[in-house]
DNA sequence: TGCTTCCATGCACACGTTTACAACGCGCCG
DNA sequence: CGGCGCGTTGTAAACGTGTGCATGGAAGCA
């Protein structure tokens, strides 16, 4: 049975109020009596009991993250982020994985975090408003990263800017027929930045005077395999792209590879960008969006440590900036661009695939 | 203020200890009263507080996770398996991150999740003795990864069996000159998969009559850059290897982006596996041994559901095998392997890279 | 009918802290 | 010399639930 306070005070001679004010490192005691207390705590090995500490004083000490997929690069590297702030205030991480749909309902019915946490981090998940109004219900300050819930904390890219660079950066190669792989369309929940980033895109392309075709943006899904897909669409076209742009790495990957299979190579016969500068980006050489992950997870946690310790500040929006990092696969457009009508080899097998240098 | 037990009670009017049981499911409570309670708790939106339950009850329906990196791509995808179990029998998921030192040090002082988790998943983590006992000091059920620690449960995959099947790969494709990279070399805390895994390479080659070079053997610490490094090595060799096994596919891929900056190819020049399966190895077609990742994680929790419920079973242990995957980056060996005494090209600038199929 | 058995329910305490409030001693100042 | 303020400590009441035990009543049985 491990050591209650009790056991401590009666060691220290003293009442279980003077431990806890001791041990708490309240002022109001004295050196020689906080000096005997934590002896006798150090002795019998005592470490206060969290739940009943929580109780008692309504404090949790801890923090919900809620993630909607923990096992993606992108999420993981914001969890670290936030971990490594919380953990250098004392504040245990309780994790929340929402990835299934049915895990997600569940969530928002049962609601467990409920007086469970002190606060909230929400990661990039789609939100009806109804389930909105339930986070913002638990009464906790809650802080988001990529959407936006009114009254919230919130971290974001510059998701118009990132785009409109990237778009820019083909053009600025000569590029004139230029694809989108995007992103899942018309999510009806509160999920903006797909939305955003089409609209730079088709706004830098009528600013540079190119007429808009709407068979040039492809849905990728944000996955590997339905980015191959959507290429294989976008070469199969009449008049296939000189350049893509694809708004998330993992998709850019599932193009560069449809590209290998069908013989082709970026950027010669199409130059490929991509949004997030995934860990793989740099050993496929990928030109790309950089975005700083784990600096948003420290940022989302740092706004909680403000809401929780300053208190009636009102909550801030923060926007951190994107970077283009220019790699092999964008290059200068051709002047004759060729015509690839062939289809992609099928077959179970894995099949090659290359990305050469600029 | 959130509702209380107390308010249920009154509005079902019934006692406080009813309305517990009957939210829970205890079975000596009448169907109608059951119903008059759940309708008043619904009414009320009520959701019982875990604090108090936990101190009441002494469970705190939570278990701890510890994991060295969250943000490496294995760790996060057994985090993902490990949650899906527990999640699905309404257990919360207390992360810890140990990745900083100085984290991990204060960790093993402090103690932060001594009563406050029932059960306890350590993800391979290098520990000392007196840091499992420390472990073990909690009295909770406790399940390993990787490593092991007397009276624990225990998950990992056969190293032995692995390392000796991708060895044995490159020998049935007629290599004789085989390299590897290794793992952090000589750790002197209770890690034993690197060691492991370089007793079954030396053992499968001893058993193909190839003698032993220790030149072959270069540590390449798990990182995609020490790897690369430790290609180059083996290349500068007087007589490099024709064929190399990197025990993570990290390592691998440095590997193969040295060959790639060399103007060299796999398996044209060097065969190349790996080990793990991680996502980007089908983008770069690495053969390699794959390990089941995110059931790993799923059977720790499941151990950990095991030890909760039945309670007085030993510990058991559970050994998953791996799988040889057969990309593009292995195959036969050259008749006269050529010679390579270039040196990498250094810049800061990322160059071409390659893999071709089989 | 009277006794036992069993089920449903209530009573009251325990769980281990925090914290408002009171009490106490001491020095200071009027 | 008395009162006042301040710093230190103790007292006791929450905090919200789980649970052993007692109670009451209905059903079963002789």
């Amino acid at each position: 049975m491990a050591a209650s306070i009790i056991d401590v005070a009666k060691r220290a001679e003293v009442s279980t109020a003077t431990v806890s004010r001791a041990l708490r490192g309240l002022p109001n005691v004295s050196a020689a009596t906080r000096e005997r207390v934590l002896r006798a705590a150090e002795e019998l090995s005592y470490s206060v009991s969290p739940h009943a500490s929580s109780l008692a004083s309504g404090r949790t000490g801890t923090v919900g993250v809620v993630v909607p997929f923990v096992n993606r690069w992108f999420y993981s590297q914001v969890l670290a982020g936030i971990d490594s702030v919380l953990r250098a205030h004392d504040l245990d991480l309780l994790l929340y994985n929402l990835g299934d749909e049915r895990v997600h309902e569940r969530f928002f019915t049962r609601m467990p975090l409920r007086r469970r946490v002190d606060a909230l981090i929400v990661l990039n998940l789609p939100l009806s408003a109804a389930e909105s109004e339930a986070l913002v219900s638990m009464e906790v300050p809650i802080a988001v990263l990529g959407s936006s819930i009114p009254g919230c904390w919130h971290v974001s890219i510059d998701n118009q800017e990132g785009a409109s660079t990237a778009v820019r950066h083909l053009i600025n190669l000569g590029h004139r027929r230029i694809g989108m792989i995007t992103a899942a369309p018309g999510d009806p929940r509160g999920f903006t930045t797909p939305i955003v980033r089409q609209h730079a895109y088709r706004t830098v392309l009528a600013q540079a005077g190119i007429a808009y075709d709407p068979d040039l943006e492809v849905p990728g899904h944000l996955s590997i395999d339905e980015g191959a897909s959507a290429m294989a669409q976008l070469l199969s076209l009449a008049e296939p792209p000189t350049a893509v742009f694809a708004e998330s790495d993992h998709m850019a990957f599932g193009a560069l590879r449809t590209l290998g299979r069908m013989g082709l190579t970026a950027p010669d016969d199409v130059s490929v960008i991509g949004f997030d500068d995934h860990e793989t980006a740099e050993l496929l050489d990928l030109t790309t969006i950089a975005q700083p992950v784990a600096h948003q997870g420290e940022l989302l946690a740092r706004q909680i440590l403000d809401a929780l310790s300053g208190g009636d500040e009102e909550p801030a929006q923060v926007v951190v900036p994107t970077r283009l990092v220019v790699r092999g696969t964008t290059g200068a457009a051709r002047e004759h661009p060729p015509r690839y009508h062939s289809t992609p080899r099928p077959g179970p097998e894995p099949d090659q695939h290359s990305t050469t240098a600029r």
